[in-house]
DNA sequence: GCGTTGACCGAACGACCGTGCTATTTTAGA
DNA sequence: TCTAAAATAGCACGGTCGTTCGGTCAACGC
């Protein structure tokens, strides 16, 4: 691996972190020039355009994602042990070293919503993959019997999806320390309401 | 009431609508001029800096939920009723003419939790308030009976609010047609999980 | 009807943005 | 060690932002 490749990978390190406290829109190439001690133009010729830095740092997120919360929830027994596992590192996520402002996607999503373009594009269909990977999960709980059997496992995301949605907004706009309490409280209350009758 | 009072009004209520599509931070002058045929320094001469403009339509925000949100919703009936009405009104409210854009708050909400400022400082006064109409709906709910004796109030108002985010966020960025129906399943299943045991 | 006040505009400012261009330094292979 | 290539820096551009200032025009009380 070249010089390049590290530098780059450092930007793009830097880059999620940085965009999880100001978004990617709000992403400022002599920002990150300046906290990587590096010219803005240096920075920039790894990347041929802004987008271009967005998408990659879009890509980047999203496979620290999937490394820290999807792949070791595979691990955990299929059904519900998997469903917690995954809500477990999901809650985890945020608070991770590289991400002190929370969630890259929740602040893409909220910035996003409006414009049109290909980040906008790669950040929707990440989202829809990642309630893709929760419907999955959730339709495993239904046949191994965790679930009902009609239990509807797009609504199961929804619902879920909503609770971590609240626990950013309250974690992190409102300061409440209880967020992540309420959250677990809600997510036992969700998986109650789906469980078999009796 | 001069005319001054007027234009300023008419801007206010133009900044709302625009806010709520690029956000309080993404507001400018010059786009706001534009939009009302105005020179950016003629609408500016209406607020002494930005942050002011920023303030004023966060007010100017807030007067318009109240009055569509939160008003009509006390005329219902104390208990389930009114906690129907609140959510409806809820439901309904992104989608009123002046707010093209979605929710004002929750777009706010997302720029503002990392900064510093009166700006920000308000906006979590105002979240906080409206969290507290949502508890004191559900205390009298309690109350009339409605819901079990040791029900859990702000937790009910953390769980709403989640499925008013993910609404927002499924209706929004992903385009979910079913976006609103599914909010309406988990209000449904909300309230199911409140009530007095049998 | 006139004069004062307030509303509004045009132009300009400094700062920062993304983006190119050219030069310089650093790397890596022969 | 020498050299070609890659990596980085310096500088400048056009554009947009918030903000300021001086001037113009219409509104409104006497």
């Amino acid at each position: 691996m070249g010089k390049g490749e590290i530098t780059r990978q450092q930007i793009l390190d830097h880059a999620v972190a940085l965009a999880s406290k100001v978004g990617l829109d709000g992403l400022t190439i002599g920002g990150l020039a300046d906290d990587l001690k590096m010219s803005k133009s240096g920075l920039y010729a790894h990347f041929q355009s802004k987008e271009a830095l967005q998408l990659k740092t879009l890509e980047e997120g999203a496979a620290k994602f999937i490394e820290t919360v999807v792949k070791p929830a595979i691990k955990a027994p299929r059904g519900e042990p998997r469903l917690r596992a995954l809500f477990e590192n999901w809650c985890q996520w945020p608070k991770q070293s590289s991400l002190q402002g929370g969630c890259l996607f929740v602040q893409a999503a909220a910035e996003f919503d409006d414009f049109v373009g290909p980040v906008k594009d790669r950040l929707v269909a990440l989202q829809k993959d990642w309630l893709d990977v929760l419907v999955g999960a959730a339709r495993i709980a239904v046949n191994e019997g965790y679930f009902k059997t009609d239990a509807d496992v797009e609504q199961y995301a929804y619902e879920l999806y909503g609770i971590m949605l609240m626990y950013h907004h309250s974690a992190r706009l409102l300061g409440d320390p209880k967020a992540e309490q309420r959250a677990r409280i809600a997510f036992e209350a969700l998986l109650n309401s789906y469980r078999p009758d009796q």
